[in-house]
DNA sequence: ATAATACTTGACAAAGTTAGTAGGGTTTTA
DNA sequence: TAAAACCCTACTAACTTTGTCAAGTATTAT
């Protein structure tokens, strides 16, 4: 239950490679398919979203790539999941677009929520920084 | 994203019902499906999983129905959503019966892992005792 | 200038999953 | 013995995901 979709996982890890070039060495898309063995036509799409977010801006012609648009610390997992598969709304009277019909009468609308927010909370704490430096204590304290 | 199949959403309000009735009083399909408004057809499905994992038991014939097979308290919501949604594979890689090609040198598998595991442990402690007596602190708390 | 590099965009299709319906059972008990 | 209630399998329509494809536009090294 609960699987991420491969653009949300294939966006991380693109961006742990745009990481990796913080804070001034471009990172092609090319380069990015091939480190992380997912199609160069695949991660446009992907990037394109994460660009217009405002999470990584683009540099064109040779010599160019893409870069990170803000410190790697300041960029968390749970940014790039939510520009990617939209917020976390684990059924669909909790999402934004959809609103409850039964709301109170509801019972487990508040366990939902709940985990969501969970969910939510722990992607927050995880940044670019934390993937790139492996630093990866805080799974396991938090 | 991280969206609940309905199948999960209704097996638990399908317990809920079923945990009203603990610790003698059989609540039958057509019950759940008029109090939880879901097609008694898709619930026999949904409680025959169930059934079959050994969280209900039901009787036969007239006055029957379904009863829980545990106390409520020991019924967590994890245990439901394990039988009609499977374990927590935030990843194909992560899945029990497909497993990971590239393990260790995925630097995000430490993290969904980490993720799926914070999730499960939280379903674990909310159990049908909590949702029937309306106790939903505990989800504020933890 | 211009060719090479690299990003940008939108349409589309194959594959898989989900959400349910349909229709036929069997078992139990009043 | 009939009604109540559970049991089981198959199927399918709709939706979502996961990509591919084709045709751009922008930039810069030479």
């Amino acid at each position: 239950m609960l699987r991420l979709s491969t653009k949300g996982q294939y966006g991380v890890r693109a961006m742990y490679e745009i990481a990796k070039g913080y804070p001034e060495t471009p990172v092609t898309i090319k380069e990015i398919s091939e480190k992380q063995d997912v199609s160069v036509a695949y991660l446009e799409q992907i990037l394109n979203k994460l660009r217009k977010a405002g999470l990584i801006k683009s540099i064109k012609g040779p010599g160019g790539g893409y870069l990170l648009e803000k410190k790697p610390e300041e960029v968390s997992i749970a940014a790039i999941l939510n520009e990617l598969e939209g917020p976390v709304a684990l059924t669909s009277c909790l999402d934004p677009e959809e609103g409850c019909v039964r709301v109170d009468s509801c019972v487990t609308h508040l366990l939902w929520k709940a985990l969501g927010e969970k969910v939510e909370a722990f992607l927050k704490t995880i940044t670019l920084k934390n993937l790139v430096s492996g630093d990866l204590d805080k799974m396991k304290r938090k």
